[in-house]
DNA sequence: CCGGTGTGCAAGTAAATACTTGCTTGCAGC
DNA sequence: GCTGCAAGCAAGTATTTACTTGCACACCGG
């Protein structure tokens, strides 16, 4: 039965692309290569599928986890957040969408939130292990700051080409700095010197390639 | 002719909360008050009437500035977020139509843009002041917290509903704790200390009142 | 009183859309 | 070859939606 997944798949595409609204029957059974009628015999209505489709491919795609033990933040902590972040921008489309909808149709967005609260625990629990063993200041904000990292990583991801002017930091390196600025809010003591060189290393980079901003 | 004014009002009213297919001419009738036919014959079409009441509404609504001499940085910026943070929380409904639409409708979120530029470039340049006079660190990365404190006054207005666990912290208080991290991560002189304060009192506060988070 | 203007109301049109029905076709197992 | 099932295809239905037309009514300046 892959006619099922082809339909599946072509729901998540096409909603991601144009919403509930524009999710057409005739829209999707032709992404998916199916004559429309099967689509209604498979699934029964347009809201079943789509809802479906939706539930099951927003999950979060194999999260990755933070050390139980952290041992060397700043790469720890990027390694996980340029994948979160990539993992934002793959889905970001339907994210936008779910978001949009949140309001006409609340089951649709839950499964995106279910994984950005996993997420969000998963950070926030690292945050308390890097202040338990010292690696934060004693008197670190870890609430606050754990919004504020997710939330550079979630606007990055959903608003870039929306307002590009806003992020002139490329997206594959732009993780990497709010990591490192959340780890210099939260008073980790290396941070400071490595956030040092990543800004001399950024403003070389500009100087040599000078029209990004203006 | 305020009926124009009332069909205005009332597109921008629908269209926030249904979006572009969801906002019929019909129901922008019935919210104005006025019959559906005289919607046609004063705005010609409906894309017409949605686009000028997108364009007109979504303007910066006296967007705040922030002091070209900066004196008290906490207690500018925290100002200045928590008004920029209101602004966005009540437009919250627009804003996300229109990044969900952004694809379809390019046209639709230039006015959204426009005010999100401004309000970077106000707050980058504020950032570059205070480094210029001391009251920074001189390796403070300006344009990755520039990005990050902005996202979080975003993302928080935006997603602050459907994800409530990602955010604990009240809507009231959060800006000001997200300015405090922002200048924490700047290296501003004072900012450890009245973060630590903040920490305190939200701990008491906590304790006060237990059943907060899980 | 008269003509023009702006608005409402009733009705209608053409297209899109969700969903149904009836029939045909191809294919697997017996 | 026959049966049964899954899928396609053509056509149709009921509703919604953007937009139009024709007419009546009210109001306002002359």
């Amino acid at each position: 039965m892959l006619l099922r997944d082809k339909l599946l798949d072509a729901a998540v595409k096409v909603y991601g692309a144009h919403g509930y609204r524009g999710a057409t029957t005739r829209r999707i059974a032709d992404t998916a290569g199916v004559n429309e009628v099967t689509l209604f015999r498979t699934f029964g209505s347009k809201a079943a599928l789509i809802d479906e489709a939706v539930r099951g491919r927003a999950g979060n795609g194999g999260a990755p986890t933070l050390p139980a033990d952290p041992g060397d933040p700043v790469a720890e902590l990027t390694a996980w957040a340029t994948t979160i972040h990539g993992h934002l921008r793959r889905q970001r489309s339907l994210i936008r969408k779910c978001m949009s909808e949140m309001e006409e149709r609340p089951k649709m967005s839950g499964a995106v939130c279910e994984g950005a609260t996993f997420v969000h625990r998963e950070l926030r629990d690292y945050g308390e292990r890097l202040k338990a063993r010292g690696l934060a200041a004693p008197d670190a904000d870890i609430v606050a700051a754990t919004a504020v990292l997710l939330s550079a990583l979630m606007h990055d991801a959903m608003g870039r080409e929306l307002m590009p002017s806003m992020f002139p930091l490329p997206a594959a390196s732009a993780p990497a700095r709010y990591v490192l600025l959340y780890l210099r809010a939260l008073g980790a003591p290396d941070a400071a010197a490595r956030a040092a060189r990543a800004t001399r290393a950024a403003r070389a980079a500009r100087g040599t390639r000078p029209s990004s901003a203006s």
